[in-house]
DNA sequence: TTTGCAAATGCAACATTGTTACACTTTACA
DNA sequence: TGTAAAGTGTAACAATGTTGCATTTGCAAA
């Protein structure tokens, strides 16, 4: 299947709109596959594209399970394409996440499972991240 | 050994001046115990602090050991005092920490070690944070 | 105890990140 | 094709954080 296709059934899932500024940052998250980008990156990669949009749209497709946010240390977020599993309202994407000091990029690590921890009893457990950094295998 | 006391030794120990600004700081952070606190919380606390030099103070108690950062899904920045085993450039603060989505508080727990997870070979492990989020034994 | 100087502070200026309100435009579908 | 809801762009604002620079302060040597 192509990218336009997926784009247009990735958004009818969600039962979003089909616009411009959707399909073009829904793009960027598909070609940057399990590599997480920030608000920023995308900002300045397309210079007439509106910031307050696509603050907006980033939150929109994370609600309706189309990219998740990784826990940046650096503090600001990122965000990734999700695997098939998500949905509306429910991320499925319970994997860590590594931040490369060096290139400061933020990589899905998809087969490295979240450990359910063992938690004092009163405290009701709901979501949990994993934020790895150190070196990337590129940068060593 | 009572507060006044134990700011000063923290302070010597992480090489650092007495100031009236990193006394106040510091023993808020005493006070809060392994609740994580936010550079806002204590603006707000304090009015007349200067908040370029709260941020510097924090970066500083950080860089010492004094204090330690916990990544808060909120996105801003938290901290909380450190173990006894931390020191310059060293934190031992290997623990997970718990935000919790009503009262917004981020507590250290203590007692709850970062598993090591099974990194592809090509990474480079330096740092791990767990962050974990739902509903707080007090706010149950 | 005084004094010199490095460290710390306070202020200005700036950048990034994010939210809300509101008028305008576009999309989807009846 | 017209309409109503959804989406966009602009402005305004708040929080978070950094750097540069002049002034003040802590502390140790004299
Ligand atoms: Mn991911
Ligand atoms: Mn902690
Ligand atoms: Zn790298
Ligand atoms: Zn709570």
């Amino acid at each position: 299947m192509d990218v336009e296709q997926r784009i247009s059934n990735l958004l009818k899932l969600g039962k979003l709109r089909s616009t411009s500024v959707r399909k073009l940052v829904l793009k960027e998250f598909l070609e940057a596959g399990t590599t997480a980008i920030s608000s920023y990156e995308i900002e300045k990669k397309f210079e007439d594209l509106d910031r307050i949009t696509l603050y907006r749209t980033l939150k929109t497709f994370e609600e309706v399970g189309i990219i998740h946010q990784a826990v940046d240390v650096s503090g600001r977020s990122k965000y990734a394409i999700c695997s098939e599993d998500c949905s509306t309202h429910q991320h499925e994407d319970h994997h860590a996440h590594f931040y490369c000091k060096k290139c400061e990029k933020t990589v899905c690590l998809d087969n490295v499972k979240i450990p359910r921890p063992n938690l004092p009893a009163d405290f009701q457990l709901e979501d949990s991240q994993l934020v790895l950094s150190g070196v990337c295998g590129a940068c060593r």
